[in-house]
DNA sequence: TACGAAGTTTACGTTTGCGTAAAGGTAAGC
DNA sequence: GCTTACCTTTACGCAAACGTAAACTTCGTA
């Protein structure tokens, strides 16, 4: 009746994305996650479950860690009163880089489309 | 009455994309670019502008300079007979990976524009 | 309770992508 | 020929993002 599972170990999660526990705990250096501790090993709940998925989300798109932390941070601060102005301006900052990856990534899959055909059409005549 | 312009410098390369000649050459030692001479002097042409824009747009997608290399390769060898079947494989991996991004790019521009609207609209009520 | 699997900290090593001198060669204009 | 701007190579430096080894500790279970 509960979301999913409520509790993970750091090999749970990296076998889970394909990571390894070196980078968890990397991250969780970097502070861009802190799981629970029971005694000494690491808990990490489905909140921090969905942070690890922002945070290789973000390195997909080619942020630094730096960048992702920032990004996340933007989430944690949520409905709070901090400086609204300094949040928007940094989305909008990520939004245009954004977009700018979409450009991208828009002309670079036409062009694969383009040397795709050029190359299947030649292999055919031949 | 030719295609714009059909020398470069490095500098002149550096300026119009806002980077220095440092990387330029940096590139060059990692084979992605490889200017004609005129005595010690890097010449740059049409041809070598073109990749220089897509590293860079490769590089705003994340890439490696190593995997920009492999994007780069598979256009130079462009109606060739190469292996063929090598080539269609090398786009697919990368295809799949652009479609990856373009995923991740729409879930976090609809993050944004949940985040914003939340931001906004709690400004507004106080 | 003894063993093995998995977890922990500490710390040095490695790769990538340039930055940044150092030390000079070259080309254009005066 | 001298200055100035720009180019060259060589090479060490550095931050980021982990890899990897060392030396334990802890937990499940047989």
């Amino acid at each position: 009746m509960s979301d999913e599972k409520t509790e993970y170990t750091i090999s749970d999660l990296a076998k889970e994305f394909e990571i390894t526990s070196r980078s968890i705990r990397h991250y969780e250096d970097e502070k861009l996650i802190t799981p629970l501790r029971r005694g000494v090993h690491r808990i990490y709940n489905a909140r921090d479950r969905v942070r690890l998925q922002l945070i290789l989300r973000g390195k997909r798109l080619g942020f630094s860690l730096a960048e992702i932390k920032e990004i996340i941070d933007i989430y944690s601060m949520e409905g709070e009163q901090k400086q609204t102005e300094r949040l928007l301006e940094l989305i909008k900052v990520r939004r245009d880089s954004l977009k700018q990856q979409l450009k991208d990534i828009k002309y670079l899959l036409n062009e694969f489309d383009v040397l795709e055909e050029k190359l299947t059409t030649s292999h055919q005549s031949e």
